[in-house]
DNA sequence: AATCATGTCAACCGCACGCGA
DNA sequence: TTCGCGTGCGGTTGACATGAT
């Protein structure tokens, strides 16, 4: 027997809500207070599921609600609490009065991710950017962060966006120096029953991003044309935050290989790069194809 | 001017959790 | 202890605005 729906959907308004709806939910909180979300509607004469009314006036119509712009301050803050805490954006929104978990998600995804990868830094584990490129391409029996134990990212795996959105969060301790390039992943691993990645050529291929991409360019054919143009947008995004759009990055150069490592790099870098450790070249480069 | 790409954010969806019967 | 319900949370989507070509 499985639940029963939260609401009768086919008498349910959907969508943007309208400025009378909004009167509507506003008066009846003013009148009686929060709470049973689910009778709410009813009560207010709102066609409406409970759980909308309940997301509208915490992320919209609350008259505590904080409006503009964030401040640098709220930045900094949110991405110090994001490093304690990871993607727990109602934790993280109750440190900052005024502002929503929605509100912070959207922040965080439209302008702090690339604020962090413009200092380096990888928005999920805080780390070096190299750092976790290096930890990808020298561990091969482990599959990178795309093998997360979020089912809902699973189901959607093949999507490029959504394992962006979803990597594993950070382990508590990470951070400002003396890390390990291996803890995250082979935990990771570890735990992660459900993965592909239990052979070693599975693993390679998720540790290559570009083959990622390739994948995901072979989407079957249900898959709307929508989204896949949000799915290369995405790439694009991510590639733009790299600031190597298009030509994709040398892994001999992000990986600082030893000189005495040497092997041809493919690239017209000057450093001294070598093949990496896992016997072929298939990681040479990461980066987007040509989109 | 038209079209496409990109950025933003409100809203939805499904799952997990806590609580009371 | 189990089950159902109400609620909260995090990820994702879609609509709209704006900019670029």
């Amino acid at each position: 027997m499985g639940r029963s729906p939260c609401c009768e959907k086919e008498h349910t308004n959907k969508g943007a809500w309208t400025k009378e709806e909004d009167e509507r939910l506003v008066n009846y909180i003013k009148l009686h207070g929060e709470g049973c979300w689910r009778s709410l509607p009813k009560a207010a004469g709102l066609l409406r599921c409970g759980k909308s009314c309940r997301l509208r006036w915490i992320n919209y119509l609350r008259p505590d609600l904080k409006r503009g712009n964030f401040t640098e301050e709220e930045d900094e803050l949110i991405i110090n609490l994001h490093g304690l805490l990871g993607n727990k954006w109602s934790l993280i929104a109750a440190r900052l009065p005024g502002r929503t978990d929605n509100e912070i998600k959207n922040y965080w995804n439209t302008h702090i991710k690339r604020k962090l990868y413009n200092r380096g830094l990888d928005p999920q584990t805080h780390r070096p950017l190299n750092a976790a490129v290096a930890t990808t391409a020298t561990n091969t029996s482990a599959p990178v962060v795309a093998a997360t134990n979020n089912k809902k990212a699973n189901d959607d795996s093949i999507s490029s966006s959504s394992n962006f959105h979803s990597m594993t969060p950070p382990s508590p301790n990470f951070g400002i120096s003396g890390y390990t390039n291996t803890k995250i992943i082979t935990d990771s691993a570890a735990e992660d029953s459900n993965s592909n990645s239990s052979s070693g050529v599975t693993a390679e291929v998720e540790a290559s991003p570009q083959l990622n991409l390739e994948l995901s360019l072979g989407l079957p054919s249900q898959v709307s044309l929508k989204r896949q143009r949000r799915e290369q947008r995405h790439q694009r995004v991510l590639y733009q935050w790299y600031g190597n759009a298009r030509q994709g990055v040398c892994l001999c150069c992000n990986l600082k290989f030893q000189s005495n490592q040497t092997a041809t790099c493919g690239c017209n870098c000057k450093t001294m790069g070598t093949a990496p450790t896992t016997d072929n070249n298939l990681y040479r480069f990461y980066g987007p194809l040509d989109i």
